[in-house]
DNA sequence: CGCTCCCGAACGAACGTTCGAACGGAGACT
DNA sequence: AGTCTCCGTTCGAACGTTCGTTCGGGAGCG
């Protein structure tokens, strides 16, 4: 888990306060964009005065970073504990789709920011959230390459890799929480289904 | 094609200039995105003035409003020109895949910002832009259903199409015009076979 | 003159951030 | 126990900047 405080002593409360506020920042990123999303507006649904977010974080850009960073973490280490003791390379893929959708579901506007506002940061803070992202990316990699050790290469790994984040990245731009027909888990099945074999899979050629 | 100007008289020479200013505005756009991108700074990037602009477009929406009102249009047009023909659902289902892939070659600041600025507008403009992307997917999805018009669904076709979608959307985030070891043609194969087929293909179970 | 085209300068609004003052609980000292 | 003093916490008000847009007028041409 990610350190909230930094050494200064605090009162009891305050990382409770600060992860309420990241909660919220990261619902209004989410609804209107960062860019669009004003600190104000930030203030006016918390119970916070304008002037008090700036004791939990110093600047707009710091909100922004730590959803970033705390998501990416998070997805990482979920995968990792989710693949102990499966050896099968199917079933290990399949484990990944499902821990990335269901992490989807459970912080369903922290992925959303982290998918829109990629380039967002600069510098060191984008720096710390690429670097985290790319180990992210590596590991669903070596996951995709572990499908065919040993076959030579009809579909690059890297690209194969690339797209599949496309499928599980790309429908948090028309998936409706309450609306839709699927549950999450089942459409974790379809997008790893569709990836392993096709929309055609074998029958007729 | 859309009509730039409206009825009134215009200087010869009034559409390139307005197209001119389209174009660098997508640039913009694409770059820094819509939020940040100012009015300045696209002026900066043409030879216009600040006030300037405003002889040929109403407002910075009205920019983004036909940057994307024209990219899909387009984008539905060749489809439906590249398909002319061809029966073979496979093929069919190829091509669109390459007709999208291939568009996006050419008109990638404009791809970019419809993919990341879809729920930017509001109103009347995103009724317009959201109108004709439905087309765009619908046309696509009838491309999908055709592939097994008989086979009960082993997977939803709905849900396949945007699966396809994410794949071939995603890639703006990755895809670096001069970098790149693969080309758009081959990557356009690419997805198509890992739509049709997956990863794996036939061979080991 | 009339009309399209173009622009320097300015306007009001909204933005992220800062400042100084006030509040309140905890520990120290008498 | 009382009271004093820190210091974490809160916030109204303001600052300087940047934004999209407008205004009034000038240049060039028919």
């Amino acid at each position: 888990m990610l350190a909230l405080g930094t050494a200064r002593k605090r009162t009891p409360g305050f990382d409770s306060k600060k992860l309420h506020l990241l909660k919220s920042a990261a619902r209004v990123f989410s609804e209107v964009g960062y860019d669009k999303a004003s600190m104000r507006r930030i203030a006016a649904e918390t119970e916070f005065s304008l002037a008090g977010i700036y004791h939990y974080v110093d600047s707009k850009e710091e909100l922004l970073h730590w959803i970033q960073h705390h998501t990416f973490d998070s997805l990482l280490r979920g995968l990792n504990s989710s693949l102990a003791g499966i050896t099968e390379p199917r079933a290990r893929l399949a484990i990944a789709v499902r821990n990335h959708v269901r992490h989807f579901g459970e912080n369903m506007h922290e992925l959303k920011v982290c998918a829109r506002e990629v380039e967002t940061l600069d510098g060191e803070a984008y720096d710390a959230v690429h670097e985290r992202r790319r180990s992210y990316f590596e590991a669903v990699h070596q996951l995709v390459k572990e499908l065919q050790p040993d076959q030579g290469a009809r579909l690059d790994s890297w690209l194969a890799t690339a797209n599949l984040f496309g499928m599980i990245n790309w429908f948090y731009q028309w998936y409706d929480a309450g609306r839709s027909r699927v549950s999450l888990d089942d459409l974790a099945a379809q997008q790893t289904a569709l990836f392993l074999d096709g929309y055609i899979a074998r029958g007729n050629e």
